[in-house]
DNA sequence: TCAAAACTTGACTATTTTAGTCGGGTATAT
DNA sequence: ATATACCCGACTAAAATAGTCAAGTTTTGA
């Protein structure tokens, strides 16, 4: 059970912008120096966190990418839900007309995984941005 | 971001076992009819399960699988740890002497990482294999 | 005693996911 | 103009996943 590396390097990367500017454009040559993450790799990455209107982008010289909103109005949740990465634990197929694993009612544990997904969920939802740059003793 | 079969299986399994019989051995083969989980893959679950000492055999006709301790002393977490499934969102090197991304430092997420993990743990340890059998609403 | 039920174990494999890279764009400030 | 930086789809090597297979051993009931 293990967040991706996408989701990873976005919410370092937005965490970067955070401290370095929230004003001006950051480009993603820039990010990926600081954070040792592979540029072409940002790419598609910011590319995601663009489509949902977490960043906007400055083309051009001089360009780069602007948070959209404050680091205190973006939650965590936010961030993964554009990488593709709620937390979705069980694997019971809740699409089809059989619910869980192919038995016609819901399996025994399902409330469980529903109660795990809502746990960790609601944590991504209550973290913002902002949140991880409290602690003075992190460092770049 | 999701658990493997392997840990949902292992749980539904234990599950199984902790309505049908708390007391005399339930044979893998009917849990695998019971949870429609393939009996092969079932035994390399329970050997991991067996060498945690959260089951035990009895070999030979009527033999099976029996829980080593009762459900409300065992913690989902316990179990997840059999199946080496402990959950370790980052990907931030630990071992190594340089800690985060090959930077010198902790990177700027690094506590972040680590309150998730303790969050999800926290929960897989409060959590016991009678707690999910309390919802008389859910059915095998 | 002996066959069948059931556990034991390591090795093997197809499929899927991950973690990227590549190549060829387009926009824009200077 | 031209270098810088964003844009975007396609591709790929490596790892993880979700099992299967083969070849046992142990025990019990007939």
């Amino acid at each position: 059970m293990k967040l991706n590396t996408k989701s990873r390097y976005a919410v370092m990367a937005l965490a970067d912008m955070a401290v370095f500017s929230t004003s001006k454009a950051v480009s993603l040559r820039d990010i990926s120096l600081r954070q040792g993450i592979s540029l072409l790799y940002l790419e598609q990455i910011f590319l995601k966190l663009k489509k949902n209107n977490i960043v906007k982008s400055i083309r051009g010289i001089n360009g780069g990418y602007i948070l959209n909103k404050s680091p205190k109005d973006i939650t965590i949740s936010e961030v993964l839900l554009a990488l593709d990465q709620k937390v979705k634990t069980i694997g019971c197929k809740k699409d089809s007309k059989k619910s869980c694993n192919g038995k016609s009612s819901k399996c025994i544990t399902h409330n469980f995984w529903d109660e795990l997904d809502l746990h960790i969920n609601s944590f991504f939802e209550s973290k913002k941005l902002s949140d991880l740059l409290k602690n003075k003793e992190t460092r770049i």
